[in-house]
DNA sequence: CTGTTAGCGCCTTCAA
DNA sequence: TTGAAGGCGCTAACAG
């Protein structure tokens, strides 16, 4: 039993002696209305608890008050820093938030974007994985929608991965290490094609180093299956692709005995909540995750209000210096 | 521009030269229709891309396919698992999940509830923090409802706190261990209850150990601050309030050069994703956050079905022995 | 089996 | 300044 039932603007028109239209308009702050009628409607609508019905609003407003955001899966703490500052930024804004788990099956990403979107005003896309094509058919079908870490044909909000993974380098370099293994995660994410030009770049500016790449995956057990290929490499510093894959490493070195960073520096990325309570704390980028569902959010908000939003915005992780890194051993 | 305007049911009446009545019959797969007129209505419906507008449903069939979930807070890896795991079912039944993060603020609980309410069929609420006179006001307002980890005037589904705590003492009893100290946590909430329940029955059923409460609080630094004070208390062996807190104490603890679990075995509890990757591996209970959110839909999608669910369905953390927990020093 | 009609609850011209 | 009336897009009686 959902209890009484809600009371309509009916109720209310009834109950103060006046038209629908009077209550709508008063309601909505609208027109001018006599102050003493509005006094009136206002308290109906105080003593029945009265408050519009959103979706009789919504299908006759043609607008929902309302966004959905489409990840590819919730329990990644990614997107969930991401979700956050979304959901803040929207709330205070006056919106909800609709948001939809693609569990990570691409094939199911097209549908629940377009469901979720015809029950908004906008959609936030997370979708690393689908393709350029499909992506291309999504994003009109479902328009107004702004991307997350990717770019296409519509506003696009995302974390530089390349400036901060220099700049880790740079602070390597910068204490002496000169011989760099990069343990490499997904290929085809675009955040993997940022670090990998950001070795490119170090490479041709500092001639005098090395980086191995190495094969790995993005997650704790890949790092430390690296292990042994990163010895052999011969590198004293490594560049991980993310925390996980650091972290795994970092604790698969402890376990043999290495010392870190005495004989080996790890770094990763993304400075997850855990990142600074290794032993060591690991070094790494802080990627504001927060932040950038905030200016996603700000993106759409932008698009819904009919103004048009920077077409790419890119938010800066900050490298984030802790005790895993240091001077290579002499 | 959200580009074309999206097609309506008239528009596929008028294509296949019938009425809307048809066209909702077949889009609902209702009653019978002529075999060879659905067929047409399907081809035009296909060809236009037509699906009913989900709000004009919602109206006229006073139900949205939505519910809302109300969490405190959306940073926090418990709320992420439940999340998960209730979004992946309600998904599964073919709903839409709609979230509302309070932000902590217990003030705005109540409004956000109702609001979110009112653009879905029930609610999810996770308000652990809200009194006890407000939230039965509050879920009068919003029935149906469902209360996630604590206990009201609705379903819950809750976990349970006190078997597993008093199984991480058991466990460590069993290993030797007759002096404890307990990291408090959070007074007020209703886990806390539980977890000091299940140190009374130690207490009286193992008579030959001692249990210290120490004050702490539920994060990281909280118990790594913990570490004088426990060390002060004799204690082998520590109950940690979380993993958080355990994590912070065994940190600590590896700093000062105190062996875990040699000198002092350690245990947390929830196992938030990285308990498994500290030095040594956390002993912790593993609160299944995914099968809880899952359940609360599940007695959602009851009382949404006119079903009546368990009125207080309970998960059973399981007991994960790991190496920050052993055998006492002799 | 199909079409016509009346709303769901609200907002917004259009008259008065 | 206020009320009456139409319609947002759809479903569900009610006739035919």
């Amino acid at each position: 039993m959902a209890g009484a039932k809600q009371t309509t603007i009916t109720d209310v028109a009834a109950h103060a002696g006046v038209s629908l239209a009077t209550v709508s308009r008063v309601m909505n702050g609208n027109a001018t209305v006599d102050p003493a009628l509005a006094e009136r409607v206002r308290a109906s609508a105080a003593q029945l608890g009265y408050s519009a019905n959103p979706l009789a609003r919504s299908l006759v407003l043609g607008r929902t008050q309302t966004i959905s955001v489409v990840v590819p899966d919730l329990a990644n703490p990614t997107f969930q820093g991401m979700l956050r500052g979304l959901s803040r930024a929207a709330v205070a804004d006056g919106y909800h938030v609709l948001i939809a788990d693609s569990d990570e099956h691409v094939d199911e990403e097209r549908l629940l974007a377009l469901e979720s979107r015809r029950r908004s005003d906008g959609l936030i896309l997370c979708a690393p994985r689908m393709s350029d094509e499909q992506l291309a058919e999504v994003v009109a079908d479902v328009a107004p929608v702004v991307l997350v870490n990717r770019t296409g044909d519509a506003p696009s909000v995302a974390a530089d991965y390349r400036t901060p993974l220099r700049g880790i380098i740079d602070h390597l370099y910068a204490q002496g290490h000169r011989r760099f293994a990069y343990l490499a995660g997904a290929a085809r994410s675009a955040s993997s094609g940022q670090r990998l030009s950001a070795l490119e770049d170090a490479r041709r500016e500092l001639p005098d180093c090395s980086i191995a790449e190495i094969p790995a995956g993005v997650d704790f057990a890949s790092g430390a299956g690296a292990l042994d290929d990163v010895l052999t490499s011969g590198a004293t510093a490594v560049l991980a692709f993310n925390d996980l894959s650091a972290m795994g490493l970092l604790s698969a070195a402890t376990e043999r005995g290495i010392p870190v960073p005495g004989r080996l520096s790890i770094a990763g990325f993304d400075d997850i909540p855990f990142a600074r309570y290794t032993s060591p704390a690991l070094t790494t980028a802080a990627v504001p995750m927060g932040e950038l569902g905030a200016r996603a959010w700000s993106a759409l908000h932008d698009l819904l209000d009919g103004r048009t939003p920077e077409p790419a915005v890119t938010v800066s992780p900050e490298v984030i210096v802790r005790g895993s890194t240091g001077a290579p051993a002499a």
